[in-house]
DNA sequence: GTCTATACCAGGATAGAC
DNA sequence: GTCTATCCTGGTATAGAC
């Protein structure tokens, strides 16, 4: 890992506890094992390092998409024909293990966890940092699923109803899981036991009328 | 309003735009009107306005409860017996109208919203301001919800499920929501339609079975 | 209770040797 | 590309007059 690398990933870490103001350039170097002075050998500032910490990281949080076959056009995610089709033949424990995807991308992928907090706390000092905190926090889950559960009433799979609001209902949970378990990853089995009841309790609510046997409602 | 309230309120304002760190002493100062040395007639130091604050205003959140008829016990709000006989006679107009209060007094009371988007931002630098920013922020409305959708359960106002996922259901798009519109009061109107459709959605799922006419579902 | 003046220090950043 | 040394600014806080 280059020097510059570890820059970023001990800031990362750094400014997502405690904001960038109240993170110094002298807490950065001790972190990283340099001196002050040698971290203007790889950036011109302090507001050079912040920048590229979301430049470079935001990048990968497209890749969760992209593993979940979606693709993306000007930044707006949304679902291609094929895939429509595909997500129309899912079944619910496909669903469900896209799901836990989806979670666990939330809670535990470190860089994730950390960029979001980073965002979290600095979003109401920049307009732009406000739009990509929106856009990694919850909007683009948001677009993906509305999409998603519009394929899945279409064939069958869920009672027919609002997907926007079916999506809403679906995703701020596990929104909200974060800003409850977020801060505390040894109680991660208790944030999963909630989601688990999230999801079986969604699939009461939503599930289309079951086709052979009695009422799941 | 005596210089020491000024203070508080200014400070407030831009504790909750910038964050601790980022906001000086002179800036409150300026804000308030008078110069720095001043200040410290009325404050220990900085720290000690940031204390004062969230001693003071959080308070102010309690009141928000007690209008709902909640009875806080040891910070543990819970629902009493005659409470929860009054809940389970309302309609779902009365039901509606107490939601818009608890929507509105999430995204347009100024003093809870700054004093929110304060604990949002420095939540991950203290232990105590975590607790509080979650009590506030979603675990007072959830436990209080979990009480009002079980005595409305129990009532037949909605059908038999989970009253705490249900609560869930009901509070974190409410939750999501504030994120989404809490830095553009300029859209509130828009906020306010997606929760009416949030609202609706949410008849349609949990309402009891219509006692006498045609499916609502 | 507010002011002017000032002490003091921490943080960002640069120069220049190695 | 890292170091030592240093500069400078801006921020917290105090002293003491009015």
């Amino acid at each position: 890992m280059s020097t510059r690398e570890r820059i970023l990933s001990e800031a990362l870490t750094l400014f997502s506890q405690r904001g960038f103001d109240a993170v110094s350039v002298r807490d950065i170097a001790r972190a990283v094992g340099i001196k002050e002075a040698s971290l203007y050998n790889h950036f011109a500032n302090k507001q050079a390092i912040f920048d590229s910490i979301l430049r470079e990281y935001a990048d990968r949080w497209g890749s969760l998409f992209s593993r979940l076959q979606l693709t993306g056009e000007d930044g707006q995610f949304t679902v291609d024909e094929r895939t429509v089709a595909m997500y129309g033949q899912m079944t619910r424990e496909q669903f469900n293990a896209m799901a836990a995807v989806l979670f666990e991308a939330y809670l535990k992928d470190n860089i994730n966890v950390k960029l979001r907090k980073l965002l979290t706390i600095e979003q109401y000092r920049n307009p732009d940092i406000a739009a990509l905190f929106k856009r990694l926090s919850f909007e683009d889950s948001l677009t993906f699923q509305t999409a998603l559960f519009g394929a899945m009433i279409r064939a069958g799979l869920f009672g027919p109803t609002d997907p926007q609001m079916m999506a809403l209902a679906f995703f701020s949970p596990i929104f909200l899981l974060f800003y409850q378990y977020g801060d505390q990853p040894e109680r991660f089995e208790e944030a999963r036991a909630v989601f688990t009841r999230h999801i079986d309790h969604f699939h009461e609510k939503y599930g289309a009328p079951a086709p052979k046997k009695g009422s799941t409602l």
